[in-house]
DNA sequence: CCCACCAATATTGTCAACAATAAAAATCCA
DNA sequence: TGGATTTTTATTGTTGACAATATTGGTGGG
């Protein structure tokens, strides 16, 4: 109990952000991120005890948190077993990307018809930063600018159902796989396809844009399953020489 | 999960019984037949307390259940207000059908390469079911032996993800607007394109039963939504009345 | 009468302890 | 020794109590 308030107290000032809002919340966005980037790996298992004593918390919310990190596919969960990260495999990405593929040309057949200006202005301007952003050379952020990218134009679906299903369902997995197979996404020529994209559901070309949604979103999944393909093999190679 | 959780019929009489598992999944498809069938009627407050008590629970496992009819979009919950029924508006009912259309056609074309002859034989068997369950004049039977259809389509997918994202995420809510408007489907056009549907299939043309499936999933769309019009029309005239 | 403010109530969020189950370790017997 | 069985341990499932927050109802001033 004293760990909690305490806990608190130091959140108030400097560690985060003073958060008034639930434990599970704050908790969520962490685990999100550690198993996102591997720091919790693939087929670990995941204690809700330890989750609690990490966070200074109690049982109740970590529970919660992996619960909606279930829903998220970022887990897997048991009864009286527990929860495991959730595996990396080629079938799984093939189904992932095949599911995103024909959700995605939904968003943008419908962004076509229902984009705002200021949604619009928000699409072109995010593409300048990630021209800008190229020179960074840096994985995670030019990462972040593709994931806002997809992310802008679900939201301009205007759909709420195929948003809830793409950002709360499927989303955080696809970062997973991204994340961990190092895709640098091919910068170069993502950059140019999104521009491509942005410019169809701007003329109101929503097949066009779907078309090129599709090649866009194909593209990336050859090359993460190759990353994939090689990690696995080098994964198996090295179980070999133990 | 399985088609016996997905329309499992209550056992009123099961109380005290024997319960094998957890407590939030037997609670889960008594609240999901409640909302359902609107005995819990839509936009009305859920509380936990409450739940606890009807069930002879704890508020911890009403709760879980709670989190799990959010993830299937029967209820709609807010930190510290809590949890209510799901409301039935043309707006998002259109939005619905809009995505299950999407996903419904990518089942079919997924099917036409993947099912199995046993799942093709179950489909077939189905179809004669439901033919005969015509005579019986049950739409609530009826009902049942559609959804059954749209179920083993999606199973003959083999993509899991598609599945989960179906039967886990929308399939529930769906349920709610067709057993809410009280819509028969129009049983008799409804098996034919069922049959055409499972032609289709059956000879590898996945194009043509996604093309079918996504004509048949409108048509029931417009009769869901003409239903709906007219019940929330009957609905703002008494509530004037009050 | 209406609006803002405050007190009382109800409900959700959180916690720590206990029970039930599965996993791991130890034991026994062939 | 090896396999099956029992015992032990660890982890999840469940519970009731307490804390924090939102809602409701009341009160006073304009």
């Amino acid at each position: 109990m004293d760990s909690v308030t305490l806990h608190r107290e130091q959140d108030k000032d400097a560690d985060k952000q003073a958060k008034p809002g639930r434990l599970v919340d704050q908790v969520l966005v962490e685990l999100q991120t550690d198993i996102i980037r591997g720091e919790l790996a693939p087929g670990s298992k995941i204690n809700e005890q330890d989750i609690a004593q990490r966070f200074g918390i109690s049982r109740g919310p970590a529970r919660e948190a992996l619960q909606a990190l279930e829903r998220q596919r970022l887990v897997v969960r048991a009864p009286h077993i527990g929860a495991r990260v959730a595996h990396l495999t080629i079938e799984e990405l093939n189904e992932l990307y095949q599911l995103r593929s024909v959700l995605e040309a939904m968003a943008c057949e419908l962004a076509a018809k229902n984009i705002t200006p200021e949604q619009l202005a928000k699409l072109k301007s995010l593409i300048k930063t990630q021209q800008a952003a190229l020179a960074s050379d840096d994985p995670y952020f030019q990462q972040q600018g593709d994931v806002d990218f997809h992310y802008q134009i679900i939201q301009a679906s205007g759909n709420r159902h195929l948003q809830e299903t793409l950002v709360g369902g499927l989303y955080h997995l696809l970062r997973m796989y991204r994340f961990q197979t190092s895709n640098r996404n091919r910068p170069v020529e993502a950059i140019a396809e999104h521009k491509a994209i942005v410019e169809a559901i701007a003329g109101g070309d929503g097949e066009l844009a779907a078309l090129l949604m599709r090649r866009h979103i194909e593209r990336g999944r050859i090359s993460t399953e190759n990353k994939l393909k090689a990690m696995q093999q080098a994964e198996g190679l090295s179980s070999l020489n133990q």
